[in-house]
Parts: C-alpha cells; sequence; structure tokens
DNA sequence: GCGGAATAGTTGAATATTCATCTGTTGTTC
DNA sequence: GAACAACAGATGAATATTCAACTATTCCGC
C-alpha cells in the first residue's frame, strides 16, 4: 500500500456524521417496534411478505430484498414462526424451495404497527429533511447501492 | 392513531436507498476488515482509542462514542483484551472507573490496517459522491444526529 | 458525616448472528 | 440417462448482542 490518500476533515465529518446518524436512527426505530414485540428485523420481513403477490416469497428471493445471508434469515423465519408470524411451505415448482408466507396474525400485526413504525420514521428522519435533501439523498445513494450489489 | 400519514413515492425511495446503502456498505466493510482479523467494532474501538490522549479512554466515554451500550462494550472489550488488542487499567481518580487503553500490538494493528480501510471506505463511498454531495450529507444528517442523541 | 440516589462497570443467561457443513434437488454435459 | 456441478435451504456449534441483575463507588441533601 503506498501513500495512503487519507480523508478530508470534511470527507471524514460527512462519513462520521453517517455512521453516527444511522446507529441511532436503527437503534431508536428498533426500540419503538420493540413495544410491539417486533424487532426491526422482523418488520422488514413483514413488509416485504405483506408487499408480495399471494404474501408470499421464497426464501432466497426475501433474503436477497432483505440483504442478509440464507442461513440468518432461515433461523430468523423460524423464530417468526415461533411467534405465529409466518409459516413455511413447500414450493410445488421447485421441490428444493421454500415459501416463507405471511399468516393471518402476521397480516393483522404489520397493519396495527405500520402506522407507529411510519410515524416514527418521519419523526426521526423523513420529516427532518426537505423533498429537495431527500431526493439528494436517493440521487448520491443508487450509484452506491447499484456499485455495491455489483460487488457480492 | 388517526389516518396515518404513509411516506410518499419519493419519500420512500429515499429511505429505502438509505437503509440498503448502508447494510451493503457496512457489510462489504466488514468483510474486508475481517482480512485483518477485525471486525468493524474492533476497528471503531481501535480508532478512537488511537485518537485519544495517552490512547486510552473511560469506559463509559468509549461507549458513547461509539453509540452502544456499557454492557456491549465491556464484552467488547474483553474479547479485544482475549486478542491482545487493548488492555483495562484502573482510573486513580474515580475508583469506579476504568479505562481501556489501546495496546503496542493494537497500536501497530490500526497502524497497519487503516490504510486499506480508508481505501475502502473511498472506493465503495467517499469517491463515489461529489463534495457537494458530501456537504449536503453532513448538513442533513447534523440536524437528525442531534435529534436522536436529545432521546437518549 | 449519614443515608439514599445516581453512576461506572461487570456478569451470566437468553437471544441473535455467523460460519462451516450437510441434505436434497435441479441443470448440464457427454 | 449417468455423472457431476450448482442451487435452495436447513442445521448446529461458535461467536456476538441484549437484557436484567449485581457490586462497588461517588454524589447530594440534610
Amino acid at each position: 500500500m503506498g501513500t495512503p490518500r487519507w480523508l478530508s476533515q470534511a470527507e471524514q465529518r460527512a462519513w462520521r456524521a453517517h455512521l453516527a446518524m444511522h446507529k441511532l436512527l436503527l437503534h431508536r426505530l428498533d426500540r419503538e417496534l420493540h413495544e410491539f414485540g417486533l424487532s426491526i428485523n422482523d418488520y422488514e420481513i413483514l413488509v416485504n411478505l405483506s408487499e408480495s403477490p399471494g404474501r408470499r416469497m421464497r426464501m432466497s428471493d426475501l433474503a436477497d430484498a432483505t440483504i442478509q445471508s440464507r442461513s440468518r434469515l432461515s433461523h430468523q423465519i423460524s423464530r417468526m414462526e415461533d411467534k405465529g408470524l409466518v409459516t413455511r411451505e413447500d414450493c410445488p415448482d421447485d421441490r428444493r424451495g421454500t415459501f416463507a408466507v405471511l399468516s393471518d396474525q402476521g397480516w393483522e400485526t404489520i397493519k396495527q404497527v405500520a402506522p407507529h413504525h411510519v410515524a416514527g420514521v418521519r419523526q426521526h428522519f423523513v420529516d427532518l429533511l426537505t423533498d429537495d435533501q431527500l431526493e439528494a439523498l436517493e440521487q448520491a445513494y443508487a450509484p452506491i447501492v447499484a456499485h455495491l450489489k455489483s460487488l457480492r
């Protein structure tokens, strides 16, 4: 490694602001969801399933959508099964495959919780930014997401 | 809860872009650090200690600086002690207190690893953004950080 | 200077995540 | 259609994180 290009003051401030903001925000949202017996990971699964046709997704697709390993998802779904939020169903087309399916109780849960969670996202993030800032943020992040996805 | 104010399409895109970007980015940086036997959490501790006078910090200050619980930090420092990266020392002023202190090995480790990590931060984040975007990002996030810190 | 509240930090059990490995398919090539 | 690589997912052990006590000090009001 030659002489490293250290971060400038401004770059460092931006990078550290991002890290701090994210940690604080996720911690807060997770804490708020805990009042409803959900973790932020539970919630993310519920959202993905609730938005999918048949309220179901293949395990691998769900793992990709939530950006986590198949193993982790498998454990996560097992826990959510225990809580009655989802069930597993065999995939008829591909006998290796499994669907994670939103249960009725899972559906009722997300219907009840979503308004509170969205309020939290607004209160602690969206409503603290202008429309322009949100637009800029998406513009800035889209290429980074694409870059990082290409590396996987 | 009255009629919830759902997120607009644009708000949702920005919010989800943030979540996806962060997960992918941290996962990638963590993976790169693993080649040097460090987790991203180890690294963050090492940076904080290396920048502090006497290469040491009180446990509580370090917990605040890295935004984690005292319990979690305590376990983390124990693991890093086992790896030889840090040591604990009693605080002479306050007999309840403990310092986490960077060991010589910890110092050598961060000196060696930092250039690689910074290169990663550049490659996957900083260099994909313009100076204006970085500036905007810091401007946008500073008030959110302040807001969230006030809630703790 | 006494007594209770707050602070600093640790501990161990419960829970969650990672990592390597394993079992069945499915797809491909000859 | 047999052989073998790739894929989908699950499993269990190792590691990490959370949560609820717990100990030992220090602070504060009287």
